[in-house]
DNA sequence: TTTCAGAAATTGTGATCACAAAAGTAGATT
DNA sequence: AATCTACTTTTGTGATCACAATTTCTGAAA
């Protein structure tokens, strides 16, 4: 497999091009635009940066950390494969960690910030109207993110994410396998408990929203997906 | 503050330069060898391992990945600051993670293995009987790594371990004003839970550990110790 | 057709250098 | 003594190059 192609990213200007290559890579990799097993070369993501090898390797190097690529004993880069099992355990840890995360949020959310996590919600819902899958995708995880990020203290942000970047490439071969994307709506469910600064509850429909959504996928279906992708 | 001095780390032949300058750093940090605050230098790092800027900014790159340090906007690198708050996320954060991991290992550990992490936790007794603490830290480490690393689908202990290099910082300055480590012990409860494949029990019994171990540093004891160290 | 050896191309690694930004220093001015 | 300015030093950034390991290509032999 080649480099593949990466999806648009303007780039701020003052930023390095090491953190251009960071930010632009993961964002690929977070919805889904690499599959599993896709290899990745450091002078040819250089070239389509039009850069050079030393940031780029320094961005690569830093995605590893946090489990997005893999860098193998033969000193190969690679989107990393995914079994079912490790599906189930990425799934179950995403909803210890946000159950945990949306607890730790309720009590630092004001009425205003809610208010926000509600248009989010609508537009998730209006890009899921639009068929617009990777809006919606790039919507929702907004829409999480807002919620736990309303703990000022909030440290388990990051850890998350890199969850989020384990499961994109799955979720990248799961949006083109799947006829349309059936979200089971416990967001509502969420922002209820919210406003009724109900820590259960918040905790509870988040779990709930993850086990019936990506989380929803049994091992055969798993298998099944990554069969699809070779 | 300089670039402080970096504790003794053999170096296995055939590892790259930025491997092992990730490795030693993250053991450093990991062990309290330095104090939050503290400013590193890619080239004093360079020099002290006899390297050049390349590999070694590679390394501070990843460090700063899993929040072991910190890039701020003058693009210098430091040892990030720690507040009340903060410590208390990363408390329950860890309680969150490492119950989750130890409840998802119950059902992989074998006999022998609960064996083996036993033989682990005889060890950090004879090490606080020697009052050697760094010791007793590692081998502590190493008891929970081998708890949760027997689950073979295992995905949360790269997470575990981004929260033990947060936590190292303030690990380092309470050992040095703390006259000895009085480790409450639950971890013979944590085996007992393990031998009767308990998930719930083992789960409560790390909670527990955590808790009254670490955790137990109250708002004012961590600003106390903060404050002793400028 | 398959297999295997050797050449060629590709790729990660790490040292070096030029550059710009930031920090630190020294001296003059108020 | 305090403050400001100009100069020097330090520091992160990124492009380049040589090197070694790996992979890929090529062609001959079975």
């Amino acid at each position: 497999m080649k480099t593949p192609v990466l999806p648009a990213f303007p780039r701020p200007e003052g930023m390095t091009t090491h953190d251009y290559a960071f930010a632009r890579l993961r964002q690929a990799i977070m919805v889904g635009a690499f599959r599993p097993g896709t290899s990745i070369t450091i002078r040819g993501l250089a070239d389509a940066l039009e850069s050079s090898p030393t940031p780029v390797r320094e961005a690569l190097r830093q995605l590893t950390s946090i489990g997005a690529l893999q860098f193998l004993e033969n000193r190969r880069i690679v989107v990393p494969r995914i079994t079912p099992a490790r599906f189930e355990e990425l799934i179950s840890l995403r909803i210890a960690l946000e159950s945990h995360a949306a607890r730790r949020a309720v009590a630092h959310l004001s009425d205003r910030q809610i208010d926000r996590i509600v248009a989010l919600d609508d537009a998730i819902e209006t890009a899921i109207a639009a068929g617009e899958k990777a809006e919606a995708l790039i919507a929702n995880q907004e829409f999480h993110r807002r919620i736990y990020m309303g703990n000022p203290d909030q440290v388990a942000m990051p850890l998350i994410e890199s969850i989020w970047l384990q499961l994109g490439p799955i979720l990248g071969i799961a949006m083109e396998h799947v006829a349309e994307l059936y979200v089971i709506d416990r967001h509502r469910e969420a922002i209820e408990a919210l406003r009724r600064r109900d820590e259960d509850a918040a905790a509870e429909a988040i779990a709930a929203d993850i086990r019936e959504g990506i989380g929803g996928f049994d091992h055969e279906a798993v298998g099944k997906l990554l069969a699809l992708a070779g």
